[in-house]
DNA sequence: GCCTTGTTCAACCAGATGGTTGACAACCTC
DNA sequence: GAGGTTGTCAACCATCTGGTTGAACAAGGC
Protein backbone atom coordinates (compact mmCIF):
# COMPACT_ATOMS: atom_id res chain seq x y z
CA UNK A 1 0.00 0.00 0.00
CA UNK A 2 2.60 2.67 -0.94
CA UNK A 3 0.51 5.16 -3.34
CA UNK A 4 -0.93 7.82 -1.61
CA UNK A 5 -4.36 7.04 -3.08
CA UNK A 6 -4.23 3.93 -0.73
CA UNK A 7 -2.94 5.80 1.89
CA UNK A 8 -5.68 8.31 2.36
CA UNK A 9 -8.51 5.96 1.68
CA UNK A 10 -6.96 3.85 4.50
CA UNK A 11 -6.66 6.70 6.34
CA UNK A 12 -10.00 7.53 5.98
CA UNK A 13 -11.42 3.90 6.62
CA UNK A 14 -11.35 4.34 10.78
CA UNK A 15 -14.23 6.65 12.31
CA UNK A 16 -12.19 8.23 14.37
CA UNK A 17 -9.62 9.55 11.72
CA UNK A 18 -12.53 10.85 9.93
CA UNK A 19 -13.86 12.78 12.87
CA UNK A 20 -10.64 14.34 13.34
CA UNK A 21 -10.79 15.45 10.10
CA UNK A 22 -14.23 16.94 10.69
CA UNK A 23 -13.19 18.69 13.14
CA UNK A 24 -10.00 20.06 11.67
CA UNK A 25 -12.04 21.05 8.90
CA UNK A 26 -13.05 23.78 11.25
CA UNK A 27 -10.30 24.70 13.20
CA UNK A 28 -6.65 24.01 13.62
CA UNK A 29 -6.43 21.64 16.82
CA UNK A 30 -3.62 20.90 19.12
CA UNK A 31 -3.13 16.84 19.82
CA UNK A 32 -4.62 17.05 23.50
CA UNK A 33 -7.29 18.91 21.46
CA UNK A 34 -7.93 16.89 19.28
CA UNK A 35 -7.57 14.04 21.84
CA UNK A 36 -10.22 15.19 24.29
CA UNK A 37 -13.35 13.93 22.95
CA UNK A 38 -11.86 10.16 22.27
CA UNK A 39 -11.72 7.61 24.96
CA UNK A 40 -8.65 6.59 24.53
CA UNK A 41 -4.57 7.14 25.35
CA UNK A 42 -3.01 10.51 23.93
CA UNK A 43 -0.56 7.62 22.38
CA UNK A 44 -3.35 6.44 20.13
CA UNK A 45 -4.72 9.76 18.70
CA UNK A 46 -0.44 10.56 18.44
CA UNK A 47 -0.65 6.83 16.01
CA UNK A 48 -3.51 8.41 14.63
CA UNK A 49 -2.29 11.62 13.68
CA UNK A 50 0.76 10.15 11.72
CA UNK A 51 -1.39 8.21 9.41
CA UNK A 52 -3.05 11.08 8.45
CA UNK A 53 -0.08 12.83 8.46
CA UNK A 54 2.08 9.95 5.65
CA UNK A 55 -1.31 10.74 3.63
CA UNK A 56 -0.94 14.00 3.25
CA UNK A 57 -4.08 15.17 4.66
CA UNK A 58 -2.71 16.96 7.45
CA UNK A 59 0.71 18.90 8.27
CA UNK A 60 2.16 19.46 11.95
CA UNK A 61 3.93 22.70 12.92
CA UNK A 62 5.73 23.01 16.21
CA UNK A 63 4.62 26.26 18.40
CA UNK A 64 6.26 26.16 21.90
CA UNK A 65 5.40 22.89 23.17
CA UNK A 66 2.50 22.67 20.96
CA UNK A 67 2.25 20.77 17.65
CA UNK A 68 -0.74 22.09 16.19
CA UNK A 69 -2.46 19.94 12.94
CA UNK A 70 -3.01 21.41 9.85
CA UNK A 71 -5.85 20.19 7.76
CA UNK A 72 -4.27 19.85 4.32
CA UNK A 73 -7.83 19.91 1.98
CA UNK A 74 -6.37 19.67 -1.16
CA UNK A 75 -5.51 15.96 -0.86
CA UNK A 76 -9.17 15.38 -0.94
CA UNK A 77 -8.86 16.06 -4.54
CA UNK A 78 -6.97 13.11 -5.45
CA UNK A 79 -9.98 10.80 -4.16
CA UNK A 80 -12.66 12.79 -6.09
CA UNK A 81 -10.76 12.66 -9.13
CA UNK A 82 -10.68 9.02 -8.99
CA UNK A 83 -14.27 8.40 -7.86
CA UNK A 84 -15.83 10.83 -10.14
CA UNK A 85 -13.49 9.85 -13.13
CA UNK A 86 -15.31 6.11 -12.56
CA UNK A 87 -18.77 7.16 -11.61
CA UNK A 88 -19.38 9.04 -14.93
CA UNK A 89 -17.81 5.97 -16.65
CA UNK A 90 -19.98 3.44 -14.70
CA UNK A 91 -22.87 6.15 -15.14
CA UNK A 92 -22.09 6.44 -19.10
CA UNK A 93 -22.12 2.89 -19.47
CA UNK A 94 -25.80 2.19 -17.66
CA UNK A 95 -26.98 4.98 -19.56
CA UNK A 96 -26.02 3.13 -23.18
CA UNK A 97 -27.38 -0.15 -21.20
CA UNK A 98 -30.77 1.47 -19.84
CA UNK A 99 -31.21 2.78 -23.91
CA UNK A 100 -30.51 -0.50 -25.43
CA UNK A 101 -33.08 -2.06 -23.03
CA UNK A 102 -35.52 0.49 -23.88
CA UNK A 103 -35.03 -0.31 -27.73
CA UNK A 104 -35.59 -4.03 -26.97
CA UNK A 105 -38.84 -2.63 -25.07
CA UNK A 106 -40.45 -0.57 -28.38
CA UNK A 107 -39.35 -3.46 -30.86
CA UNK A 108 -41.36 -5.76 -28.36
CA UNK A 109 -44.25 -4.02 -28.38
CA UNK A 110 -44.13 -2.51 -31.69
CA UNK A 111 -44.59 -6.10 -31.87
CA UNK A 112 -44.23 -9.81 -33.50
CA UNK A 113 -45.69 -12.32 -30.82
CA UNK A 114 -46.33 -11.18 -27.68
CA UNK A 115 -50.02 -10.90 -26.58
CA UNK A 116 -50.08 -8.66 -23.43
CA UNK A 117 -52.11 -5.43 -23.88
CA UNK A 118 -50.42 -2.26 -24.40
CA UNK A 119 -51.22 0.05 -21.02
CA UNK A 120 -51.68 -2.09 -18.35
CA UNK A 121 -48.01 -2.74 -18.03
CA UNK A 122 -46.25 -0.50 -14.97
CA UNK B 1 -15.13 -0.85 11.43
CA UNK B 2 -18.58 -1.38 10.98
CA UNK B 3 -20.51 1.45 9.01
CA UNK B 4 -20.29 1.46 5.19
CA UNK B 5 -18.70 4.50 4.95
CA UNK B 6 -16.01 2.76 6.59
CA UNK B 7 -15.91 -0.50 4.73
CA UNK B 8 -16.39 1.58 1.46
CA UNK B 9 -13.34 3.74 1.99
CA UNK B 10 -11.57 0.74 3.19
CA UNK B 11 -12.49 -1.54 0.41
CA UNK B 12 -10.70 1.29 -2.03
CA UNK B 13 -7.54 1.41 0.12
CA UNK B 14 -6.10 -1.81 -2.04
CA UNK B 15 -4.99 -1.01 -5.37
CA UNK B 16 -6.31 -4.09 -6.91
CA UNK B 17 -9.93 -4.01 -5.55
CA UNK B 18 -9.78 -0.17 -7.05
CA UNK B 19 -8.16 -1.57 -10.52
CA UNK B 20 -11.52 -3.96 -9.95
CA UNK B 21 -13.93 -1.29 -9.51
CA UNK B 22 -12.11 0.29 -12.66
CA UNK B 23 -12.60 -2.50 -14.93
CA UNK B 24 -16.06 -2.80 -13.64
CA UNK B 25 -17.24 0.31 -14.73
CA UNK B 26 -16.36 -0.70 -18.17
CA UNK B 27 -18.31 -3.99 -18.00
CA UNK B 28 -19.51 -6.56 -15.70
CA UNK B 29 -16.85 -9.89 -15.01
CA UNK B 30 -17.04 -13.39 -14.00
CA UNK B 31 -14.36 -13.67 -11.17
CA UNK B 32 -12.17 -16.14 -13.47
CA UNK B 33 -12.68 -13.02 -15.68
CA UNK B 34 -11.54 -10.28 -13.05
CA UNK B 35 -8.76 -12.50 -11.86
CA UNK B 36 -7.21 -13.35 -14.72
CA UNK B 37 -4.85 -9.75 -15.18
CA UNK B 38 -3.51 -10.41 -11.21
CA UNK B 39 -0.63 -12.63 -10.35
CA UNK B 40 -2.59 -14.10 -7.08
CA UNK B 41 -5.36 -16.98 -6.81
CA UNK B 42 -8.47 -17.13 -7.52
CA UNK B 43 -9.39 -17.82 -4.02
CA UNK B 44 -7.23 -14.35 -3.02
CA UNK B 45 -9.64 -12.35 -5.84
CA UNK B 46 -12.51 -14.19 -4.61
CA UNK B 47 -11.72 -12.30 -1.59
CA UNK B 48 -10.80 -9.28 -2.12
CA UNK B 49 -15.14 -8.86 -4.05
CA UNK B 50 -16.23 -10.26 -0.52
CA UNK B 51 -14.94 -7.13 0.54
CA UNK B 52 -16.13 -5.00 -2.29
CA UNK B 53 -19.68 -6.95 -1.88
CA UNK B 54 -19.71 -6.15 1.65
CA UNK B 55 -18.92 -2.80 1.25
CA UNK B 56 -21.40 -2.75 -1.31
CA UNK B 57 -19.55 -1.67 -4.04
CA UNK B 58 -20.95 -5.11 -6.16
CA UNK B 59 -23.07 -7.25 -6.21
CA UNK B 60 -23.33 -10.61 -7.49
CA UNK B 61 -25.75 -13.12 -9.07
CA UNK B 62 -26.23 -16.69 -10.40
CA UNK B 63 -26.08 -17.12 -14.63
CA UNK B 64 -25.66 -21.56 -14.87
CA UNK B 65 -21.79 -21.87 -13.22
CA UNK B 66 -20.56 -18.40 -13.48
CA UNK B 67 -21.39 -15.45 -10.54
CA UNK B 68 -21.14 -12.52 -12.76
CA UNK B 69 -20.06 -9.72 -10.55
CA UNK B 70 -21.84 -6.11 -11.08
CA UNK B 71 -20.52 -2.75 -10.11
CA UNK B 72 -23.11 -0.45 -7.51
CA UNK B 73 -21.97 2.94 -8.18
CA UNK B 74 -24.54 4.49 -6.20
CA UNK B 75 -22.13 4.01 -3.04
CA UNK B 76 -19.51 6.11 -4.63
CA UNK B 77 -22.11 9.20 -3.29
CA UNK B 78 -21.81 8.24 0.37
CA UNK B 79 -18.11 8.62 0.19
CA UNK B 80 -18.41 11.87 -2.55
CA UNK B 81 -21.24 13.04 0.32
CA UNK B 82 -18.60 12.93 2.90
CA UNK B 83 -16.00 14.50 1.16
CA UNK B 84 -17.53 17.46 -0.55
CA UNK B 85 -19.39 18.34 3.21
CA UNK B 86 -15.83 18.67 4.41
CA UNK B 87 -13.83 19.75 1.78
CA UNK B 88 -16.68 22.85 1.53
CA UNK B 89 -16.01 23.48 4.89
CA UNK B 90 -12.15 23.50 5.17
CA UNK B 91 -12.62 25.78 2.00
CA UNK B 92 -14.71 28.23 3.73
CA UNK B 93 -12.71 28.22 6.50
CA UNK B 94 -9.69 28.86 4.68
CA UNK B 95 -11.49 31.62 2.42
CA UNK B 96 -12.71 33.54 5.95
CA UNK B 97 -8.71 33.51 6.77
CA UNK B 98 -7.20 34.68 3.91
CA UNK B 99 -10.11 37.67 4.43
CA UNK B 100 -8.61 38.17 7.89
CA UNK B 101 -5.16 38.03 6.78
CA UNK B 102 -5.83 40.91 3.93
CA UNK B 103 -7.73 42.95 6.47
CA UNK B 104 -5.00 42.69 8.36
CA UNK B 105 -2.13 43.48 5.90
CA UNK B 106 -4.41 46.56 4.65
CA UNK B 107 -4.73 47.62 8.17
CA UNK B 108 -1.17 47.70 8.60
CA UNK B 109 -0.46 49.69 5.33
CA UNK B 110 -3.26 51.95 6.19
CA UNK B 111 -1.10 52.15 8.87
CA UNK B 112 -0.43 53.64 12.47
CA UNK B 113 3.03 53.02 13.63
CA UNK B 114 5.00 51.40 11.28
CA UNK B 115 7.36 52.97 8.84
CA UNK B 116 8.04 50.58 5.81
CA UNK B 117 6.72 52.31 2.15
CA UNK B 118 3.14 50.98 1.03
CA UNK B 119 4.10 49.93 -2.39
CA UNK B 120 6.63 48.06 -1.83
CA UNK B 121 5.21 44.59 0.27
CA UNK B 122 4.77 41.83 -2.05
C1' DG C 1 -24.52 -40.83 -13.04
C1' DC C 2 -20.09 -38.70 -13.77
C1' DC C 3 -16.75 -35.26 -15.52
C1' DT C 4 -15.68 -30.32 -16.22
C1' DT C 5 -16.00 -25.58 -15.20
C1' DG C 6 -16.48 -21.89 -11.98
C1' DT C 7 -16.37 -20.46 -7.45
C1' DT C 8 -16.18 -20.63 -2.46
C1' DC C 9 -14.86 -22.48 2.21
C1' DA C 10 -11.34 -23.79 5.76
C1' DA C 11 -7.03 -23.72 7.78
C1' DC C 12 -2.94 -21.61 8.01
C1' DC C 13 0.80 -17.89 7.85
C1' DA C 14 3.34 -13.28 7.80
C1' DG C 15 2.77 -8.68 8.31
C1' DA C 16 -0.05 -4.49 9.28
C1' DT C 17 -3.13 -2.03 12.51
C1' DG C 18 -5.01 -0.07 16.72
C1' DG C 19 -4.70 -0.28 21.23
C1' DT C 20 -2.04 -0.36 25.71
C1' DT C 21 1.83 1.26 29.24
C1' DG C 22 6.30 3.31 30.44
C1' DA C 23 10.11 6.23 29.37
C1' DC C 24 11.74 10.47 27.64
C1' DA C 25 12.33 14.78 24.88
C1' DA C 26 11.15 19.63 24.31
C1' DC C 27 9.58 23.63 26.07
C1' DC C 28 7.64 27.14 29.37
C1' DT C 29 7.42 28.92 34.27
C1' DC C 30 8.94 29.60 38.63
C1' DG D 1 17.75 24.24 37.37
C1' DA D 2 13.33 21.89 39.32
C1' DG D 3 8.93 20.96 37.92
C1' DG D 4 4.75 20.95 35.09
C1' DT D 5 2.82 20.55 30.07
C1' DT D 6 2.68 18.65 25.66
C1' DG D 7 3.75 15.25 22.73
C1' DT D 8 6.50 11.24 20.75
C1' DC D 9 9.06 6.80 20.85
C1' DA D 10 9.51 1.87 22.08
C1' DA D 11 7.89 -2.45 23.30
C1' DC D 12 4.23 -5.31 23.67
C1' DC D 13 -0.36 -7.53 22.58
C1' DA D 14 -4.75 -8.96 20.12
C1' DT D 15 -6.97 -8.70 16.00
C1' DC D 16 -7.45 -7.87 11.03
C1' DT D 17 -5.68 -8.45 6.30
C1' DG D 18 -4.00 -10.43 2.14
C1' DG D 19 -1.95 -14.13 0.66
C1' DT D 20 -1.34 -19.30 0.28
C1' DT D 21 -2.99 -24.45 -0.49
C1' DG D 22 -6.33 -28.16 -0.50
C1' DA D 23 -10.91 -29.64 -0.26
C1' DA D 24 -15.74 -28.95 -1.28
C1' DC D 25 -19.81 -27.26 -3.57
C1' DA D 26 -22.95 -25.91 -7.60
C1' DA D 27 -24.55 -26.20 -12.24
C1' DG D 28 -24.27 -27.78 -16.80
C1' DG D 29 -22.51 -31.06 -20.54
C1' DC D 30 -22.15 -35.63 -21.99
Amino acid sequence: MTDQLSRVFAALADPTRRDMVARLTEADHTVNDLAAPYDVSLQAVSKHLKVLEDAGLVSRTREAQRRPVHLEAEVFDLMTKWIERYRRQAEERFAALDAVLARMQDEESAGTTTQHPEGTAS
